[in-house]
Formats: structure tokens, C-alpha cells, sequence
DNA sequence: TTTTTGGCTTGACTTATATCAATGCTCGAT
DNA sequence: ATCGAGCATTGATATAAGTCAAGCCAAAAA
């Protein structure tokens, strides 16, 4: 992705792409919204809900589109209502590392730092509550329930961590690929989606970067998987076809 | 290890190794601290820093001995002050991943978690600061800067884990080993250590478990790296002999 | 002092995964 | 209906790191 490509993008999430969610409706919306009780907003009652809406916007994004970058002073922070986003490293040689992928619910910046740490693009299209950091900080200050939840995300980002280094370190492709399967099941039953079908809406050069492999080797990975009947390939995903086999070889 | 060994170990930092810091002694201790100002204490003024010693313990570990196990309930937290622990997940199979080496003024179990994520042992002789987790979380349910700080310690631990994972993903070994000691050499720094000979209290395996790689890698790339004049191999460590063209090696 | 032990290094060989190179598939544009 | 662009798959080959097997050295035990 060329300079010239990723300035339209930014272009876009900065005017045309975000709504006003708050102001001119009638009611509170998040309320109703899909992620009310798995997101940070978990940790709020009622009035704290309109309060925190009051100083949030929607932003929706684009497939490809850039939330933010690393090494960029962090102005808003984000929290996922639907689709799919990938973080990543890239080093300057052009290598990329893909650290995690986020869901809805998923809060990105959740360690309030000054700067952010990895880079962040849409990978489906994708809608956020985006608060500025100044005022979510400032407003979480006299709020210890808002800022020990995000606290505990921050705390399961690096509990899935941990996982990924064990998983780089001492896994052998076979494994890496059954265990990013079965986790990303389980994520997705927490979000609420219950399904043997799994959808995979990132490429196979999003799974190889994520992984630690390459693009040949995930997809022989998948075929090898698939001719042991272990799973099916479907258009855009995997049907889990012996999710007990997988998650053994999951574990190890 | 076998098991009996782990049980001796564990009942030495039950009884003996411990050894009660406040109370009989006639001051503040704590204000002395070597890492008084890089520890989560350096949140507290004078008064906060006594409330806070008179509801901890020094506790003492002779290299080898844990300080706790992965899954085990949270009964204590630990503020290092003197010495190397590694932190590390094992597979069924008896895979070892090391997470992390803590050293002091690192705060072992920031995120506050109902079970450890990881096991812990010390490297060398190793001294801390043991809370009881009921004391230190309720202590600091009204110590927002308290809480702020445990939340940058946790944030700062996950943006380690996130550089480890770009490095066990997408560097060659010689990358990681450069990396592992550039990376070393800055944490010491920040604790007082400046020199240019970096003592490696971690044996071979250690490093090798770290780094995802086997000890004969290890062994092979400090070789080449001393060949090439990049470091010089001296007892217990290493001399970094060419730190700018290590540290172009780390950063890829 | 001699022996043993545990950690480290080195060499020879193997292998899992990467690399290079086609080829195939799908879907939107022409 | 055909073309072309982007992914994905598959095959052939290369290579970085792993495995297996000595041997070395220093410190602890006998």
C-alpha cells in the first residue's frame, strides 16, 4: 500500500467516514447497542452510558481502511461495535507481524498510552466508538469501576499475548494453525456467535503475518487439515469438523 | 525438577526465606529502597509508602526456587528488588516458552489476575516485596494514582510481550540473539546498570527457551557474533564491543 | 588430587519451513 | 462472454535452524 493510498484512507475516517451518534437522536442509543455488556461500557450504569455517549462518535471504516498508526500520538481511542481489525508491527525492512486481531467489544488502546504501539487497519468494514483520549481520560479519573475494567482488558490483551509468544516460540505450524482456529472460535462464541462454521474474513497473508509463517505454508496447513478431516474449507471460512482433534492439537 | 524438589522450594519460601521487614525495625525501610523510584512505589508519597511497607513482607529465593506456579490461585504479589526471574509457560509435552525476565523494580502480577497466567522462578538470588493480592487490591481501591501506576506496569509488560512476539515471528536468530541483548542492556540501564559488559545471569537454555530457539543455536550465533567482533564472550556475560551495528541488527 | 557433574561448544546430518515458480480460481470490469 | 487482477493452491528446491552425538571446561564432590 502505497503513501498516496493510505492519505485517502486517513482523508476518509476523518470526515466522510465518521457520524455523529449522539447528538440529533432522539434517544440513547447505546443502550441497545450490540456490544452493551461485553465492551468497556459493561462497567457503566445508565447515566454513565448517555454521559460516555455524549462524548463519543461513531466512526465506520472501509475494508483496508486505517485506524491509526504506530509510533502515532494516540488522539482518539476506539471501541469495536462490528468487524474485524488487525494490529500489526511492520519492521523497516517491509517484514510485518500481525499481534492480534480485534473484535467487537474489543477496546484498542485499553493501556491508555501516549503513543500507539502497533499500526491498525479494517480488515471487514468495521464501526468503532471512538472517544478522545483527553476526555476519556479525564473522565475515567474519578470512575474506578470504568478504569478497573479497562484495566482487566488491558490484562486479558496481555493474557492473549503471552499465548501468541508461546505459540511463536515452541509450535509447530500444524499446531500454530489449530490454535488459532480454536481461539478464534472461542472469541467468537464470547461475542456471541455460536457456530461450527467459522468465518475467517482475514487472507491467508493476514493468518501467515499473524502466525509466524508463510502464505504457502498456511495454506498447505489448511489442506493437510482438511484431507485429515479435521476441518472443511468453505468460501471465506473453515467448517470445524473435529474441533475435539483440533483443540488436542491445539494444546499439544 | 522433579516434584519433591518443587515442594522443598516452596516450603523454603514459606518459612525460612522470608523474613519480616517492618515491624521490629525502628524506621521506614522502604525509603531507602534501591528501586524506591522505579517500582509501583514511586506512585506514593512518604505516608502511603509506610502504610504500604507495614502491609508487606521481604521475601528471599535462592536461584531455582519458585515464586509461583502458571494456574495457581493469586495469593501474593511481588515487587522485585534485587535479582533475575523468569517468568515462563510449559507445554503438556514439556515445551518451555520463557515470557519474560523480570528484573527489579518489575512488579509480578500488575494485571492483577485471579490465577497466574505464568510460572515464575528465580534466575540468581532473588529479593522482593511480597503483598498479599486481598491487602494490595483493596489498598489501592482508593489510590487512583496508585491503580494509574499498576496500569502503566501492566501496559508496559504488554508492549514487551507484543516486541517479543514481532521477534519470535518474523526475526532470524541472529536478529533475536542482538535484540535479546540490546533489549537487555536498555532495561539494565534504566535500573542503574550502565556499563558496557552485560552480565547474563540466565544460563544457555534460558536464553534459548526465550528466544525460541534450541542452545545449540544460541551457543552457535554468540559464537559468530564474537567472530564477527560484535560482542566478546567474558564469564557470565558479554562484552557489546559493537553496539551500534548490534543494535542495526536488532532493529532489522 | 582425582572424579564427577552440569553447562557450553562444536561437528555432522536431518528436517520443517521458506523460497521460487507455475497454475488455478473467483469476481468485478470491460 | 471474456479479460484481468488478486488471492489461493501446488510443486520443486533451498536453507536456517533442529537433532544427535561427541568433547570441553570449570566448579563441586569425593
Amino acid at each position: 500500500m502505497g503513501l498516496a493510498d493510505k492519505d485517502h484512507i486517513s482523508e476518509l475516517s476523518d470526515s466522510s467516514a465518521i457520524k455523529i451518534c449522539y447528538k440529533g437522536r432522539p434517544e440513547c442509543v447505546c443502550t441497545h447497542c450490540a456490544v452493551r455488556f461485553i465492551s468497556i461500557c459493561a462497567a457503566l450504569d445508565q447515566d454513565e452510558l448517555e454521559e460516555l455517549e455524549a462524548m463519543s462518535q461513531s466512526a465506520s471504516f472501509p475494508p483496508k481502511a486505517g485506524l491509526f498508526s504506530q509510533d502515532e500520538p494516540v488522539i482518539s481511542l476506539f471501541s469495536i461495535t462490528e468487524g474485524v481489525v488487525r494490529l500489526y508491527k511492520l519492521l523497516p525492512d517491509g517484514r510485518r507481524q500481525i499481534v492480534g486481531f480485534a473484535l467487537p467489544g474489543d477496546f484498542l488502546g485499553s493501556s491508555l498510552p501516549a503513543r500507539f504501539g502497533v499500526s491498525a487497519d479494517a480488515v471487514t468494514s468495521v464501526v468503532a466508538c471512538r472517544f478522545s483520549r483527553q476526555g476519556f481520560s479525564t473522565y475515567i479519573d474519578d470512575k474506578p469501576r470504568l478504569l478497573k475494567k479497562l484495566h482487566e482488558f488491558a490484562s486479558n490483551e496481555l493474557t492473549l499475548a503471552q499465548e501468541q509468544i508461546v505459540l511463536l516460540g515452541r509450535r509447530s505450524a500444524e499446531e500454530r494453525i489449530a490454535a488459532f482456529l480454536i481461539s478464534l472460535r472461542d472469541r467468537m462464541r464470547r461475542v456471541g456467535h455460536v457456530s461450527v462454521t467459522l468465518s475467517l474474513p482475514m487472507s491467508r497473508q493476514d493468518i501467515a503475518d499473524f502466525l509466524g509463517l508463510t502464505i504457502e505454508t498456511v495454506s498447505r496447513t489448511f489442506t493437510k487439515l482438511a484431507k485429515d478431516k479435521r476441518i472443511l474449507i468453505v468460501p471465506d471460512g473453515v467448517r470445524l469438523t473435529d474441533p475435539d482433534r483440533l483443540e488436542q492439537l491445539a494444546t499439544g
